[in-house]
DNA sequence: AGCGTATGGGAAACCGGTGTCATTGACAAG
DNA sequence: CTTGTCAATGACACCGGTTTCCCATACGCT
């Protein structure tokens, strides 16, 4: 009878004379190994074009060879970033990365995580931000027994199941920044309540501000859920102060995006009469005018290690090379930014 | 001894003092069985929290529940969006979505596919533009058994393998609109050679032209290659002939960018001196300023469409609704275009 | 009562791999 | 010449489902 699909172990095996077992030998690359025995067998394998089946391997070791990558983040590009870096990952591997994007907000969000889980005996997941930061989440997976590794802001977990960025040092250098740029009036773009980001850059922000002994009025700070709209909406409320900022620090670069808008609505200039600078350095900010000074977060560096981290320990090949928990992320600096104006004249 | 793991069909047979097999028809909703049995298991199962396992099944099936997305499309929206309908699809159904992006260029690119598939041995994969277009990768899948079902600007499989939009046809309205507001001199941003896309916006441009007994010399189209740099360096080559261009359609927003990055570097406002019209409808389209008018494109939806007609007829209850295959893109008006000043002084 | 037939359900093989353990032969040590 | 050790390999059960085939019972009919 004519086999249709492709051949089996037990294929290699006969047309070799040899026990499936040595198949399964050669393939796993036991070194107890006959070099003759394994010459013929990878010959065979060879020329039949044989590949071993991953279904079958990951119903007899119980394990399968999915990585699933979790995310509620609204951020195409950002999201995409770190596919790219998670399939880097896991390229030359035998894992495949699964998608599973959450509904943030929804009741059931905890549920369906669990039921998904449950069902695809993922081998691992990577957590993006913002559902990463959820500590129930970490704990379902924990409970339910498939490893993890979350992204971050800031060092939320232990190392193993962590990779961070250090956002909150990050903007009090860009803030320290516009500070040497002789800023004094500098407005903060906040993004949303529950985000760790948002709170991290907040942060970062307040202590530059402190250290150069800048009073920060709360009038001084708008609130925004990262997108463009918000961005501006938040713009339109710290540029109608008196005397308005001089400049801006944005806590993304799409509401940085917004607050451009914003300013050229109303006739400013930017940089001439407002400063800006942003986060994430998504493709956007080169491709505003002028381009927009902005923090570069490694998120796709962030996200290959991350996933090297869950796969480490998966026998296959994979040194145990520790990998970094801590990214650091850096000022880049375009056209956004200048002096004052009543610095000028001071 | 604990069993350590989740329960399996095993533990339902023996607690339900059924056979496997009697477990196996109550989740496979065979008919041939009593209620009385199919209620005793059916408790059994919720009062473990049984669930099959899906790497048994796929083995036993000889066919797993992995659905590939393939592309090779530099645009993370657009790929974001094609996600988000094959998931939607996918919901509900055992089928889960494994993403593999191509290296487009590369020499080894229909290698690596065919590795990917014979190794992960997928129930179907979608194929997104630019790779959707080339014939032999669709072949190639034939080849290995594998469904297929291509996205694309224009018809050019059978309708079970292909989900097509009608970009000729949208964009020659697009171009009529232009033409209406009594532009004459209008240019074109072409997009990369060997895309299909790029032929079909450009034929529906030609299209409304020579409907409208128009001349276009060469000089007015301008090759670009879908990123916002290209648009850039188009607009300049366009904005230099004399007369200039009244109006420009960009066959991307992302060029569209560009274009609108350009004119204002000259001084130029837009739509006064210059109407533009993209196409996509990418967020980035409602954030620059002027907000661009634009062909949106339903992505999403043919996504979904594709992704059903892929699962189609996997017993899986999915009803054999015959899924759409051609989809309309719509002219979505914005602030980005006027009526030339040289019509005003005619 | 005897018999065919439909229906519910079980035993065992199978899918394609891996784990455990036994077997074989070669060779060094006693 | 035995015995022990070790390297190389095979036999067989197992992972958790599905399929094939077969049996037992209940029912309708003559």
């Amino acid at each position: 009878m004519q086999k249709t699909g492709q051949p089996t172990i037990n294929d290699v095996a006969r047309i070799a004379s040899v026990s499936k077992k040595t198949v399964s030998r050669v393939i796993n690359r036991s070194p107890l190994l006959n070099d003759d025995t394994r010459k013929r067998v990878e010959d065979v394998i060879a020329e039949l074009g044989y590949i071993p089946n991953p279904q079958a391997r990951a119903l007899a070791l119980r394990r399968n060879f999915l990585i699933g990558l979790v995310h509620d983040n609204p951020n195409a590009q950002t999201v995409l970033n770190v596919q790219q870096g998670m399939l880097e990952a896991l390229h030359g591997s035998e894992f495949e990365m699964v998608v599973r994007p959450l509904d943030r907000g929804s009741a059931t969000m905890l549920e369906d995580l669990r039921h998904f889980l449950e069902r695809q005996r993922l081998f691992g997941v990577l957590l993006m931000p913002p559902v990463s930061e959820n500590d129930s989440v970490a704990r379902l997976c924990d409970a339910i027994g498939c490893r993890y590794v979350r992204m971050g802001s800031a060092v939320i977990d232990d190392n193993d199941h962590m990779v961070a960025s250090n956002d909150r040092e990050a903007v009090r250098i860009a803030t320290e920044y516009l500070i040497a740029q002789g800023h004094r009036r500098i407005g903060l773009v906040a993004g949303p309540h529950g985000f760790r980001s948002a709170r991290e850059r907040r942060l970062g922000f307040e202590d530059a501000l402190g250290a150069a002994g800048i009073a920060l009025p709360r009038s001084m700070i708008a609130d925004g859920n990262y997108t463009f709209e918000s961005g501006l909406a938040a713009a339109e409320r710290l540029l109608d102060l008196m005397p308005r900022p001089t400049a801006i620090f944005s806590s993304n670069d799409e509401m940085a995006a917004g607050i451009i808008h914003a300013a050229r609505q109303r006739g400013l200039d930017i940089p001439r009469d407002l400063s800006i600078v942003g986060f994430d350095d998504t493709p956007i900010a080169a491709h505003v005018w002028p381009p927009l000074t902005t923090v570069r977060w490694p998120i796709a560096s962030m996200a290959r290690s991350a996933a090297l981290k869950l796969i480490a320990g998966a026998d296959d090949g994979s040194d145990l090379v520790e990998e970094p928990s801590l990214f650091l992320s850096t000022l880049i600096r375009r056209g956004s930014v200048a002096p004052p104006l009543d610095a000028e004249t001071a």
